[in-house]
DNA sequence: TCATACGTTCGGTACAGCCGAACATTCTGG
DNA sequence: CCAGAATGTTCGGCTGTACCGAACGTATGA
C-alpha cells in the first residue's frame, strides 16, 4: 500500500479508484517513454502489475483512443483521442482560446516563438505556443508545471508575490542550475525580480538553456490576482541587446491587452500596489 | 465518437476495465460539456452511476490533473495535464512534430488556417493547425475522426482510394449535407474526386461549413501508402477563384514536401499508379 | 534445432468498486 | 427569514469484477 520508495506512492486513499490510477499512470508512462512507443511486457514491468492486467488497461484505453495500438512493431504510443482531449481542454481555459490571436499577432511581429502560462499556484503551466515565421523549434512541453525561477514567464508570476512568498515557494523546489547563467541564489533572485517589477517585464538570460532567451510579462484576471503571463523564446545571438528593452515594452504591451480581455487592471495601474507589498 | 443510438452502450467485454471505461466517459462528457464545467451531480446522471462513484471517479482523475476542480462554481472541467499529453500525443505522431515548421511556413505564405490530418482508415484526423497571420480564427477540433466527403483534406485521401473502396466508405457513413453545397450523391463525388486527382489537390468548396473554403492535398510514407493530407482554410469572399489553381498548386508543393520528409514519393510519381487503379 | 522473448486466453479467489442511506452545506424562492 | 431542494461528502456492507498466475500459441534470434 504506501510504498515510499523512490518511484510514485500508491496512494489507497478511500476516495480513489486503483484501477483508474493505474490506467492513469500507464499513459504518463507512455508519455515518458520513447517515441515510437513501448511493448506491452515493458508497461507491465513499469507498472508493477503482470501481463494480464496491463493489457486489460491497455485494451480498455487502447478502444477509447487514448493509446494506440502500432501493431506491428514496439507497439503502445498515445492516442489521436488524447489530442483531441487536449484541444478542448485548452479551450475550456478562458485564456487560452482567449490568447492565440495575440499569441500569432506577437510571433508575427516578433519572429520568436510565443508562448502562454497561467498561474498554478505560483508554478507556471504553458498551455499554448505559436511557433514565429522561420522561428526555430524549441522543445517546450505544454500543460506542465515548471519551474518558476528559470523562465521569463515565471519569473514576471514570481516578480508579483511578496518576499515571503518567494522565499517559501524557492524553499520548496530550490533552485537548481540548468545552466551557468541560471540564478541559484534566493537574494540574486530577489534583486533580479525587482528589476523585473521596475522594467514591467522579466528576462531569461540562458537561464533555462544555453544559447536561448525569453522576455515575459504578466496579466491579471478580473479579481486582481496575477492570471499567468505571455512571453517570447528566441536564440540570444539574434537580438542585439540595445533592443531588449524594446522588446520588452513589446510583450508587456501584450500582456496588457490580455488583462483588457480579463477584465483585468493593466501591469501600469497595479505597480504600486505591487511594489508596495511587503 | 461513433455513439450509433441515443446512450453509450455498456461493452463488458471480458478484457476491458469497467472502472476504467467509466472514467473515461467521464472524461469525454466534460468534454462535450460546457466549457465552464459541469457539477458533480451532473456528471453522476450523465454517466447513469451513483454520486458516490463519480467523485470517486472524479477524484482519481482530478489528482492526476485530468480533471480540474474550479470550485467554487460549476465543478468539473478538462485538467492541465490533458494538454500535456495531448502535446506529447502530437509528437509520437510522427507526422506531427515533421510537419510543423511546414505548416507554419505555408500560414504565413498564404494568410490562412493551415493544418494536417493523418488517414486513420480512410477517414481524416487533424492533428494539428497553425493559424495565419490576422487569419479568422474557426472552429476546428484537432484529434477527431472527421467525416471524409466534406472537407478538403478528407476528400484528397478519399481520391487516392478505389471507387469500390470509396463507395464502401460513403455506405458507412452515409453522405449528409451540411450546407447547401455538400455533395450528398455518391456519383457526383466520384465525379469530384476524378477532377482532384488530375489537379493534384482537392478542394472543398463550401461544402462543409458556410462561407469557408479548402484546399488539400495528400502526402505519402515510405510504404508508399496515403500517409495524410494538408490543407489551408479560408473565407471564400477572400480569395478571387481565378487564384484558387495557385493555391492549390502551393498546397501540392507542401504536400510533396511532406512525402519527400517522410520518404515517400511524390504525388506527381505517383499519379499514374493511383489513376490505374481499379 | 532449441531457447527465450513476446502477446494472448482462461479459472478462481480476494478484495476493491459500487450503491444507497445519511450527513453537512449551499442555493432558491416564497 | 425560513422552508425546501438542490448540492457535495462520508460511511457500511454486499456483490461482482479486477487481479494474478499458469498455460497457451507465436515470433525472434542463437
Amino acid at each position: 500500500m504506501q510504498s515510499v520508495s523512490g518511484g510514485d506512492v500508491e496512494v489507497a486513499s478511500r476516495y480513489t479508484v486503483r484501477s483508474v490510477a493505474r490506467a492513469i499512470r500507464l499513459m504518463e508512462i507512455v508519455a515518458d517513454g520513447p517515441p515510437d512507443g513501448q511493448s506491452l511486457s515493458d508497461l507491465a514491468r513499469a507498472l508493477g502489475t503482470s501481463k494480464s492486467t496491463t493489457l486489460a488497461l491497455a485494451r480498455t484505453l487502447a478502444t477509447s483512443g487514448l493509446l494506440r495500438d502500432t501493431r506491428p512493431g514496439p507497439r503502445y504510443t498515445l492516442g489521436t483521442a488524447l489530442i483531441r482531449l487536449g484541444d478542448i481542454a485548452r479551450n475550456q481555459l478562458p485564456i487560452g482560446s482567449l490568447c492565440r490571436p495575440l499569441l500569432v499577432e506577437m510571433a508575427d511581429l516578433t519572429k520568436m516563438t510565443a508562448r502562454v502560462a497561467i498561474c498554478d499556484g505560483g508554478f507556471p503551466v504553458f498551455i499554448e505556443r505559436v511557433d514565429g515565421p522561420g522561428s526555430v523549434r524549441f522543445h517546450t512541453p505544454l500543460g506542465q508545471r515548471e519551474v518558476p525561477y528559470a523562465s521569463a514567464a515565471g519569473k514576471a508570476i514570481l516578480a508579483t508575490m511578496s518576499e515571503a512568498e518567494i522565499r517559501a515557494l524557492c524553499g520548496q523546489t530550490g533552485l537548481q542550475a540548468r545552466t551557468a547563467h541560471t540564478i541559484t541564489d534566493v537574494d540574486s533572485l530577489l534583486d533580479n525580480l525587482a528589476l523585473a517589477r521596475s522594467h514591467g517585464f522579466a528576462v531569461d538570460d540562458e537561464e533555462d538553456a544555453e544559447g536561448i532567451f525569453c522576455v515575459g510579462a504578466t496579466f491579471f484576471g478580473y479579481d486582481g490576482s496575477c492570471a499567468g503571463a505571455v512571453s517570447v523564446t528566441g536564440i540570444k545571438g539574434d537580438l542585439p541587446a540595445w533592443r531588449m528593452n524594446e522588446l520588452g515594452q513589446t510583450v508587456r504591451r501584450y500582456a496588457d491587452r490580455v488583462s483588457e480581455i480579463l477584465g483585468g487592471a493593466r501591469y501600469s495601474d497595479r505597480a504600486g500596489a505591487i511594489e508596495a507589498r511587503p
